[in-house]
Parts: structure tokens; C-alpha cells; sequence
DNA sequence: CGATGTGAACAACTTCACAGCG
DNA sequence: CGCTGTGAAGTTGTTCACATCG
């Protein structure tokens, strides 16, 4: 029954096996096979079946899973808690997007605080959030609790904000920022990190093109 | 010589090892070790000389890598073309916050057209792009030869999207829509994916808070 | 019969152990 | 002597083959 027994790969395809039930259920399909989800997510039917059997999940011989019943188990495990208070670090262009991001709201989380640096910013008011300053961000998280922080500050600013999250109660971090952290700056407690690169993502697909190109032309 | 002998795995921690050497490069670090490296990024130094040598990297035995020459070598890999022109199609919070992310264009990626289907944004301009109709997606993309389109709209239109997508000369795709995108919908070229689902991303923070804290408990 | 569930075989990736060299 | 480079061992993840059962 410890979670911890079901491998880090099975967690990952947790989510896209989640929104891709999400899409069943939109259409209407209330059983399908672990062929119909396999052939969707391009993956094979076995590695879903044994992906569903870490979890626990039983579907019925010759017929199939349920939809709305696996669903159920997979969110229960991918999104364990209803709700979890967000920290946002930097309310620039991406900043701003993140907190108007509705998608947040339907995943059961929230920013419930916003922090810049810039004078000009603090003060204001996003989406119901005002947007307080840098400084305050040990207090403030500590009173409500918060866990988790995103990072969206400019390159430059991430060392500060390292410091900042570091003596803080943040335990987990989405990091915006190119800079790979990894666990960072050998701090007492280790974090739970996902780095987004963005324009390593864009990098990645540009490696394949070219890889592709240059394979086409042997 | 052949690229495709370097397992993804590597391929993945080559933007990081790359995002580390520019950390060196900036701390005046002119050379380093693995277990220097390995370090910073919480892996083994052994893993850091093995991803290394299948790039044909060389280090000097009893002192170390130089970081401008591994840099270079790193990139000339990771990041094989100087210059991409990309697509973006949609132009809401999140797309306006990729036109304008400065991140892009250091990487040598240039957001070259911006679509959407919103009439009252068609016509307008950001940072010099002008935004286009979505219906001219197609024969604008062809027109500049570009080959990887990011898509920024709202689930529901996701659909439509790929319809466009899936005719056109677009051979890689980064998807910040939450449905995951495979190859999906038989299509005859197969394309180049990268999703990128912001909730899962903080679910899965959540996912690692919830196993620590139970954890801890037993 | 048709689809699941799973031990066993296989493949990919990481770590170890240590030889090699500056 | 210190740090790299690498075959071999170990670990993790995926696929196969097939028994199982509604």
C-alpha cells in the first residue's frame, strides 16, 4: 500500500494517463482497454496494464477498466491533497500568466501570495493577490502555511531568491528560471524541484529536427 | 560520429550540464572537475564522465574539463542550429508571456509569427510580431520554413489546432495544453512533442510533499 | 473468446571498480 | 598521485509470453 513501492516513471505517466482519461470521459467512453489508451498515448498496452496493476487498479477480463473508477484511483494518487496554497516569486510576464493561469484553480491549487522586488509592482493587485514585497516572504508563507514556491524571476535574481526560500518553510519548488537547481546550495532540508527550461524545451525539439534531417539524408 | 548513438538520457542532461558550465563560465571557473559538476547537479561524477565521453568529450587526467572548450562542445550538440524561427499560436496571458520572454532569444530562438483565432487581438502587434489569423496559419508557416509551432491556447481549441497543425509543414510541437499530445490523431509524419502541463507540474510537487509527509509519519 | 494480470526475458541506464595517463 | 575513461556488474524500467478469468 506505500506509495513509495510504485516506480518514478509509473508516477510520471500517472498524469498523462490522467488527462487522457479526462478525455474519455468527455467523450462519453465510459469502459476502453488498455489498447485504446495505449494507442492514444503511443506507448504499449502491457506497460499500461502494469502501470494500472502498481496502483492497484483491476480491470475486468475480457471487457476492460471503467472509466470514472480508474480515474478516481489515478487522481487520488496524482493529486492527493484538494487543495494546496502556492507561493508565486516574481510577477513578470510569465508571472502574471501563472497566476491568471485557470488552469491552477481546476488542479485544486492556488496562489495564495505573490512577491516581487519591484517597488512599482508591490502594492498592486492581481486577480484578488497583492502582490507583496520579496522581504516579507519568509513571514508571510510561514503564516499561511505554504509549501510549495514558483520561481519566475529573471536569471539574475535566482541566487537571492534561493537565500530567501532557503531559511523559509518552502519544502517543494517549480523553477522558471535556466538555472538547473538541483537541491541547491547544500541546504539542511533537501527540496522537492522541477526545473521548466523553456528554451531548453524549444532546444530539445530543435535537436530532434536536426537529427532527423541528418538522418534523412544518409 | 552519429548522434543518434547518445542515449536521450544524455541528451536531457546535456541543457543541464550546458546551464551549469555557463554558471562556471560567469564565476571565472576556467576548469572543472566531474566530481564538481556531479556536485551541484546531485548526481555521481562517474554518470558526468560517461555522458561525456559519449560526446567525445575529452577531460585531462589528474586535473579535469576545460569549461570553455566542454561549453562549446555541449552546445554545438544541444543546441545544433544558431538560429530557429518558431510559430506560436495562441496569444493569450501565456503566449504574450513567451513573445516577450528574453530567454528565447538568447538561445537563438525567434518567435517569428504569432496566431489566434480572437478578433479583437488579429491585426495587433507585440514586441514587432503582428498578430495573425489562425486561418493563415498554414500558408505563413510555409512561407518562412518554419517547422516547430508552440501552442498556448486554451484546452478547448486544442482540437482545431492540430487539425491546422497536421497539414502543414510543422514537423515539432511544444504543447502547453493540458491534453497530451503523443503523434496523437494517426498522423502520417510523425511529429516531434514536447508537453508541458503546468498543473501536473505542480501535482507532482504536491504528489512528493504528501509521500515525504506520510513518511515521516510512519 | 477477448482482454487482463504477471513472472520471466530483455533492454536501457547507472554505478562500481579499477586501469590508464598526465 | 589525482582525476579521467571504461568494461563489467548492478539496477531500473519495458516488453514478451502466456496463464487466467469474466
Amino acid at each position: 500500500m506505500n506509495k513509495s513501492e510504485v516506480p518514478d516513471e509509473v508516477i510520471n505517466r500517472l498524469y498523462i494517463y490522467a488527462r487522457c482519461l479526462e478525455g474519455f470521459r468527455e467523450e462519453g467512453k465510459k469502459s476502453f482497454s488498455s489498447d485504446d489508451i495505449a494507442d492514444r498515448l503511443n506507448i504499449k498496452s502491457t506497460l499500461v496494464r502494469k502501470d494500472f496493476s502498481y496502483i492497484g487498479t483491476m480491470g475486468k477480463r475480457g471487457v476492460g477498466y471503467d472509466t470514472e473508477e480508474v480515474l478516481k484511483e489515478v487522481n487520488q494518487i496524482a493529486f492527493p491533497i484538494k487543495e494546496r496554497k502556492v507561493a508565486l516569486i516574481g510577477v513578470g510576464k510569465l508571472g502574471s500568466a501563472l497566476l491568471n493561469f485557470y488552469g491552477f484553480k481546476t488542479q485544486g491549487f492556488k496562489i495564495a501570495l505573490a512577491f516581487d522586488k519591484d517597488r512599482r509592482k508591490i502594492g498592486s493587485e492581481i486577480r484578488g493577490i497583492k502582490i507583496d514585497d520579496i522581504n516579507n516572504f519568509k513571514k508571510r508563507v510561514k503564516k499561511e502555511g505554504i509549501k510549495i514556491a514558483i520561481i519566475a524571476v529573471p536569471s539574475e535574481e535566482v541566487v537571492n531568491v534561493i537565500k530567501e526560500i532557503k531559511n523559509s518553510c518552502i519544502e517543494a519548488v517549480l523553477n522558471f528560471t535556466p538555472s538547473y537547481l538541483s537541491s541547491l546550495n547544500n541546504c539542511s532540508n533537501d527540496f522537492i524541484i522541477r526545473n521548466i527550461d523553456l528554451s531548453s524545451e524549444l532546444a530539445r525539439l530543435s535537436y530532434y529536427l536536426s537529427e532527423k534531417e541528418s538522418t534523412k539524408r544518409n
